[in-house]
DNA sequence: AAATCGGGGAT
DNA sequence: ATCCCAGATTT
């Protein structure tokens, strides 16, 4: 009927964990209280924050009625201190709206600060034995695996589809039990790295087992699409043919390096190039892009030709930035960044 | 250095 | 509804 989970309630039954401390008494606060631990924080750290929480505070009304800096107290050493303010502020709602109880009733559930649609799921089902699916990370890890799901689960569709086989394989019996042991296997079988296919009792219809793409599956988070940033580099060339470089600065791209004077607009580029020499005109020559690891960037070189050097500049005496007209012949001996040397080869090719 | 995690909040 | 961020840990 439900080979999904009959298997992994069979495989629970002898490998599972049945010996956490939110397992017994599995009540609503305990199990929303772990749970929200656990969004954070490994299984091993929680057990002894959890324990210590417990004791302090045993019920939600205690915790509802405790001063937040007992609670951010108990709670320190987990951080993402937010959560912990949620989980107050929410017992002090349940105080008010729902008799000091957490709600049986999911959307009463999930309009509580702190709790979303898998933690409110893993509330009814594990403290109350209703059939609500969960979605946590190693959910996601098992299910995208199982059914060969490829595409960030990050993604809404990846997410929808998830959602949905994760209701779909839910059963109606045992569900605190079910929804542990997915848990669980995620936990300690289907890990993200180095998963023991060898022992999973899901593996005989796995998708990705059967097709070699454990190790691909999750889809890692996409790449995400890189800022453009613009900027448009004086070519100031002189008479005979010499280029003013400019040493950058330490920080930044291409730290020490030299490279072209840099403008952020064209306007600004004209300026910059009458305060280093005088000029006629310029001309735009074609854009590119340059591809960082971190974002593109975007330049625009403009050509002043025929440039004649201010004295200062000429005698190499100008301050900040250090700054020299350079042969073309004298390039290849200095560190240009890769765009740099491209752009002025180009020009070389191009107009000489 | 980058990915991760479930939920909140902004749009 | 959809995107983006939080905040600390893990890889």
């Amino acid at each position: 009927m439900k080979p999904f989970a009959n298997a992994l309630l069979a495989w629970f039954d002898e490998h599972g964990r049945h010996d956490l401390p939110w397992q017994h008494p599995r009540d609503a606060y305990r199990v929303w209280l772990s749970e929200t631990m656990l969004q954070q924080t490994q299984v091993a750290t929680v057990v002894g924050y959890f324990e210590r929480f417990v004791e302090a505070l045993p019920t939600l009304r205690e915790l509802a009625a405790a001063p937040e800096d007992q609670v951010l107290a108990l709670w320190s050493g987990l951080g993402y201190y937010r959560r912990a303010r949620f989980l107050h502020r929410a017992a002090q709602l349940c105080v008010e709206r729902h008799d000091g109880q957490l709600p049986r009733d999911f959307d009463a559930l999930v309009a509580l600060p702190g709790i979303g649609r898998s933690t409110g799921g893993a509330i009814l089902a594990q403290a109350h034995g209703l059939r609500f699916p969960i979605l946590d990370g190693n959910v996601k890890r098992v299910l995208t695996r199982y059914h060969g799901i490829h595409g960030h689960p990050g993604e809404s569709a990846v997410e929808k589809s998830l959602w949905q086989r994760a209701d779909t394989h839910t059963p109606t019996m045992r569900v605190a039990d079910y929804t542990q042991a997915i848990m669980d296997l995620g936990a300690t079988v289907c890990t993200r790295t180095k998963p023991r296919c060898g022992t999973c009792p899901l593996a005989d219809s796995c998708i990705a087992l059967r097709d070699g793409l454990v190790t691909l599956l999750p889809s890692p988070k996409p790449a995400k699409t890189t800022p453009t940033r613009e900027t448009v580099m004086l070519v100031l060339r002189d008479a005979r043919g010499r280029v003013l470089l400019e040493r950058r600065g330490p920080q930044g791209v291409w730290p020490g390096l030299w490279s072209l004077p840099e403008a952020a607009d064209v306007d600004a580029a004209w300026r910059s190039a009458r305060q280093c020499a005088r000029i006629d005109d310029a001309q735009a020559l074609p854009p590119f892009t340059h591809v960082f690891s971190h974002y593109k960037l975007r330049i625009e070189p403009l050509l002043f030709d025929g440039a004649t050097p201010t004295r200062s500049i000429a005698d190499n005496a100008a301050p900040t930035p250090e700054s020299r007209w350079c042969d073309t012949s004298e390039l290849v001996a200095l560190g240009l960044p890769a765009p740099v040397r491209k752009l002025l080869q180009n020009l070389e090719g191009h107009l000489a």
